[in-house]
DNA sequence: GTCTATACCCTGATAGAC
DNA sequence: GTCTATCAGGGTATAGAC
């Protein structure tokens, strides 16, 4: 994988930040070049056109899934399941430390251009894709611990989903409640679905002793 | 309530439409005025900017929500749970119908605009406290036949989330899958909520014969 | 309430020297 | 690869008659 230059580099980071924040046509290509340092003459050196930035943005951003948010997940805890929700607390930090104003990189560019920008809508799916494949891949590595008969993708699937709508309401409530809620959700589903001789601490079946009613500074990285 | 001009109403649906397919930034004011017929001396005499209409798209897509989702819904079944349910199938068949264009009238103004656009940002934020507030009623009502200590605004709130990622998620994929997982989870998770004492067919507890496999075109109908 | 005409700016994108 | 200068067009919004 060859090196690229760093106003290359500059660019899609700034793109990334500011897509995420304000949307795609909210953002022009002259805000784009002042922050990152870049005048037009490199913009359009390394892209054709601003779709293409876009679609660069969720590039890097497929490519970051691995090295920013999978392996570091990988490092927080043994239990595949457990690193899952490593995943979604890696989302909820950046969601909070950003003020509400970060979600996923990709449901933001994904919901505004899916229809109107094909390459873009196909670097997002591509995106999705690896986000539920590599659930799944956890899911597969917790196989012996599931019920038997549990549709490891269709699993993946409902988690990415969750995550991604959780971001989107969350930022619109500016509040990590919805996220929470989500997460509280696919844990105790999750809990449901380990087989009863195993992990048996996971599994009171309806309701763990419940998240003690989340208020949005309550210290959340203790459950 | 007071019935408004039919020019006003032309505009709101069509940018209802326009917004949720194509996006607030990629959906020129000119657009909307042509499809409208109706001229700019129109729609500014109704809006003072394009925010407002956005806003207006919002506010009408809340009102809506009671007598085109939750009242249709609540006539094709008995059961509340079995309401939520048909809920989430109209996004389904509107998702659909629409070739997988549109999704959620208010993710995708919120996704796009949550951070720029502050009033809009809280008529989003209204369309999904009143989305989980219906939700949770439903689930009220179905209060008795639930488990005890089950937090149900925190589900109702699982359930929202999950859907509006799901039809971002099923937009970008150009599939349904994504909205089938994601129901065939909520439907597993909230089985798993039910009372072993009753509607006992409904909780065979870890996986339902799995929904065969759904392919985009499968009967979906039919489950 | 609706119409036409238009102001005015900012946008994405280009040209061509260095 | 980077720079400055610039373009052409479309964008939102306004003015004022009807």
């Amino acid at each position: 994988m060859a090196r690229r230059s760093t106003t290359r580099d500059r660019l899609v980071s700034t793109a990334t930040d500011l897509f995420s924040r304000q949307g795609y046509g909210q953002t022009g290509v002259n805000e784009i070049m002042q922050r990152a340092r870049a005048t037009s003459g490199s913009f359009y050196h390394f892209f054709p056109a601003k779709e293409d930035l876009a679609a660069a943005v969720l590039e890097r951003a497929t490519e970051g899934l691995e090295t920013e948010v999978f392996k570091p997940a990988a490092e927080t805890a043994d239990d595949p399941v457990e690193r899952i929700f490593a995943v979604l607390d890696h989302y909820r930090q950046r969601l909070v430390a950003s003020d509400f104003a970060l979600g996923s990189p990709a449901g933001c560019l994904a919901a505004e251009l899916s229809e109107t920008h094909p390459l873009v809508r196909a670097k997002a799916r591509e995106f999705f894709d690896v986000t539920i494949n590599r659930i799944e891949s956890l899911l597969d590595e917790a196989a012996d611990s599931l019920v038997a008969g549990v549709d490891r993708h269709e699993v993946a699937e409902l988690v990415a989903c969750t995550l991604e709508g959780a971001l989107v309401v969350a930022r619109a409530q500016q509040s990590a409640a919805p996220l929470d809620a989500a997460v509280g959700g696919l844990r105790r589903h999750l809990g449901l679905l380990r087989r009863a001789d195993v992990g048996a601490e996971d599994a009171p079946v309806p309701m763990r002793p419940a998240p003690p009613r989340l208020r949005h500074n309550a210290d959340w990285r203790t459950w």
